[in-house]
RNA sequence: GGCGCCAUCGCCAAGUGGUAAGGCAGAGGUCUGCAAAACCUCCAUCUCCGGUUCAAAUCCGGAUGGCGCCUCCA
């Protein structure tokens, strides 16, 4: 398996340090706020690499941190007047919610910064005694002129840092590059007791102690937002790195951004969506193929132009699962006259995931699989006493493989009949119809029965008739 | 100013030296009472200019055009 290494900017080949077990790391969000879809990215990225790995058959030790504790919390729970603690247990839990609604895999652990305030004190102790971090009336700063190999994941050297420094001048601090591991707190703010005296954590160092914690001072993979490189994952290095003496991570795994309508989606330009906002326009599974459907460290645009033509791709796809399932009616043998076909599938898919994740590369194999699927179900050659059994498995497979990307993991009926929410037509209310335009039909009343299609048509249900009925599936 | 990324059909998107995957949309056809879905056929020489090579979308140099980081950020 080959994975692009950000720290060496190339694809290496991916050996686990060992075998068989996979440590992982990936920066999660702050919580003060609903999630965007920026976020929805990152965390559909990760869970696909999640579900990769375990489907590739490794353990793996997936761990992914809240941010409970830091300036825009306290600044945010002011503002509402709530205190910090209830406000980060609120976006906790709406965090939840879509995640869930997303489908994500739950991590292996998901600590909290606030939960190990213990183990923070300790690691920037350890950088204290090494001469890494020096205390100034209550704060800690880190000392960057001694760690040498600073920037080599961002690339950036020190000297070019300092000339072109936008930092505030701190006359306490001995370098202007210098980054807090303690903040002493200010009358009022959260703090916890610490050598220094009551204070805070700063914002890279939770993520050093945790990783520790969890996985080791080296682990396999550690990710995030391309954002992130600089500066955290750069301190963070500086940090564990200073600490430990041996290399943090032997994957750095960024993906890429999320632009909106071509533009860089931010707050102040006030273009950013919600995921919540966007899961009352579409069906998780269409985000989740958006998503996918690039190669995660491409940037994508998000329109509704790129929305629809995910939906619509989705669609076909479960057009053939839904063919499947309809012919194997329930047929559960595990093997098949199909199986040979099915295992060269199986190594297309894993062998376009194994390059970098491609999931785009992947997504086609569902697609080549949906093509045969389709050409297959319409030959209706004979032979066939093993079709229900063989399109069991094909489906099985679909699934199979959909996993890992977070697709076809839906009834293909309720997938293709979603929405029909306010005045849209119920599903009783269409069957209705349909049963009324087949009395029609039946009496060769075409006239009649074409009424019935046209007023669905315009509700957005549209009709598929077959020799085993009339299905319907909503319009998107 | 420093560091880095990208430019493939109308849209989305793979491809990293061997002669352009896939999806959406579009055109024609098959099936159908008519449709829908599906199937068949058609639909790009890869921003531009040089260079390396038997061979380049793929490597090198340059130009043009996008974008990101350097400050909180997925």
């Amino acid at each position: 398996m080959q994975i692009y290494n950000s720290l060496n900017r190339k694809k290496e080949e991916f050996i686990p340090g060992n075998p068989g077990k996979i440590g992982m790391y990936a920066c999660g969000v702050t919580v003060y706020d609903l999630c965007h879809i920026g976020h929805a990215r990152s965390l559909v990225v990760f869970d696909m690499i999640y579900r990769y790995l375990k489907y590739r058959g490794y353990e793996v030790t997936f761990v992914r941190n809240f941010t409970d504790i830091d300036d825009k919390i306290i600044n945010r729970s002011n503002e509402r007047g709530v205190s910090w603690k209830a406000l980060a247990e609120q976006y906790i839990e709406e965090f939840y919610v879509d995640m869930d609604r997303l489908g994500l895999l739950r991590p292996t652990y998901e600590p909290r910064a606030t939960d190990h305030i213990v183990e923070i004190i300790e690691l920037v102790r350890k950088l204290e005694e090494k001469g890494l971090a020096y205390a100034v009336d209550g704060d800690v700063y880190y000392r960057l002129q001694d760690f040498k190999g600073y920037g080599k994941l961002s690339g950036k050297n020190i000297d070019d840092l300092l000339s072109g420094a936008r930092v505030e001048v701190d006359d306490r601090k001995e370098s202007p590059l210098d980054f807090a591991l303690w903040k002493k707190s200010k009358p009022g703010e959260p703090s916890w007791e610490s050598p220094w005296g009551a204070g805070r954590p700063g914002w890279h160092i939770e993520c050093s102690a945790m990783s520790r914690k969890f996985l080791g001072d080296t682990f396999d993979i550690h990710g995030g937002g391309k954002d992130l490189i600089f500066p955290h994952h750069e301190n963070e290095i500086a940090q564990s790195e200073g600490a430990s003496g041996k290399p943090l991570a032997r994957f750095w795994v960024h993906n890429g951004f999320v632009n909106i309508d071509s533009e860089k989606m931010s707050k102040s330009l006030g273009n950013f969506l919600t995921i919540r906002e966007l899961l009352e326009e579409c069906h998780p599974e269409i985000l989740r193929f958006f998503v996918v459907s690039s190669h995660y460290r491409s940037p994508i645009d998000f329109s509704n132009e790129n929305v629809a033509v995910a939906a619509a791709s989705l669609e076909r796809l479960y057009q053939s699962l839904d063919r499947l399932l309809r012919t194997a009616a329930g047929a559960s043998a595990t093997t098949s006259s199909m199986d040979e076909k099915i295992d060269s599938w199986r190594q297309d898919f894993t062998t376009a995931m194994d390059d970098d994740f491609n999931s785009a590369a992947a997504c086609a194999v569902l697609f080549e699989v949906s093509k045969e699927v389709n050409r297959w179900l319409d030959a209706d050659i004979a032979a066939e006493d093993d079709k229900p059994a063989a399109a069991g498995c094909i489906a099985r497979f679909l699934r199979e493989i959909g996993a890992p990307l977070g697709l076809l993991q839906e009834d293909p009926q309720a997938f293709l009949q979603r929405g029909g929410s306010d005045g849209e037509l119920s599903a009783v209310e269409i069957e209705a119809l349909i049963a009324d335009r087949a009395a029609a039909r039946s009496g060769r009343n075409w006239a009649a029965a074409d009424r019935i299609r046209d007023l669905l048509d315009e509700k957005g249900v549209i009709l598929k008739d077959s020799a085993a009925g009339t299905l319907w599936q909503r319009k998107h």
